[in-house]
DNA sequence: GATTTTTATATTGTGCACAATTAAATTGTG
DNA sequence: CACAATTTAATTGTGCACAATATAAAAATC
């Protein structure tokens, strides 16, 4: 039996589990979600309202605190629909994270904008996230190498898409 | 500006959405079921369902034909847990695609056969699957550094979890 | 061999994802 | 200006994920 990486990988069977890209993404995608749970609890949100945090955090960064954001914008940033957004921003509004409101120019649009609760949060995820760099079981590089090739999969299938 | 493949990318900050890994698996493995979505629409499957699949067949080449798995088994291999199967195989029970039936050595034990109708399936995606790898825009040197970068991030969360 | 402990699955409840539809505001055109 | 086309969110409905709990069978212990 061949093996690779110390995974059993049917040699001949192109749709083996273990061969599958799309399987390892899954997998993948969901234990770095299950890694980030202590994080998570201790703020009380979940990881796609911190990916939402992350976001607007990035906002006030570059655009001085009180920036909003259009569910629009922040949807196409993070590559989901209202129908995902919009319930979350709601869940996250009641737990005093951020207010909406309408765009006074274009009654369209809805903002959004954190509260000083959300940007207290921020200190302590960005300490989280340096240690776990830190104390990290794979290499710097070797992470830098995954997020480089996993942006260039994700060109490709955006562009065939 | 700094910037690495084209993505704008802020140097100074440790929570920028672009640097973050976790961002990228999400969205990387998001992209990655939509662009199966032509394929499992066409079998009438959902992508979970298809991964089941995978296994079932792939035990069946091995095992023979008629090889059954049990919820757990299946569970360990797709690292979900009965809360998510359960639903998910009575689900694919009621189209058809497999029986459950309870382990009459452990009653405990609920297995899993594919049916015939389910065993059709298996020419159709793996032409797919192979016609997908072929007009890749992705290069498959890349998808194999991927596919092995992504396995050794699993390993390395599952010992620290 | 009765009882405790463990194992295996099922159930319940919350929160995403996403397709499809709806509704309302804005823009473009005659 | 009227009105059709477009844009933007919200809504509806289905199917995962997963934590927490429940249930029942099997093993272990006494």
């Amino acid at each position: 039996m061949s093996k690779k990486n110390g995974l059993p990988c049917a040699g001949g069977d192109p749709l083996a589990l273990n061969r599958q890209l799309c399987f390892a993404l899954y997998a993948a995608s969901r234990a770095m979600t299950r890694a980030y749970q202590p994080m998570l609890q201790e703020l009380d949100i979940t990881y796609p309202q911190y990916l939402v945090l992350l976001v607007l955090w990035e906002s006030e960064q570059s655009g001085g605190a009180g920036a909003e954001i259009g569910v629009g914008a922040l949807g196409k940033r993070l590559m989901l629909d209202s129908g995902t957004l919009t319930p979350l921003l709601k869940r996250m509004e009641a737990r005093g994270l951020l207010i909406r409101r309408r765009d006074s120019g274009d009654e369209r649009i809805t903002l959004v904008a954190l509260t000083d609760g959300a940007r207290g949060l921020r200190p302590r995820a960005r300490d989280w996230v340096e240690s776990q760099l830190d104390d990290s079981a794979v290499s710097r590089e070797t992470l830098e190498q995954l997020r480089s090739g996993l942006w260039k999969l994700l060109e490709g299938l955006e562009r065939s898409g």
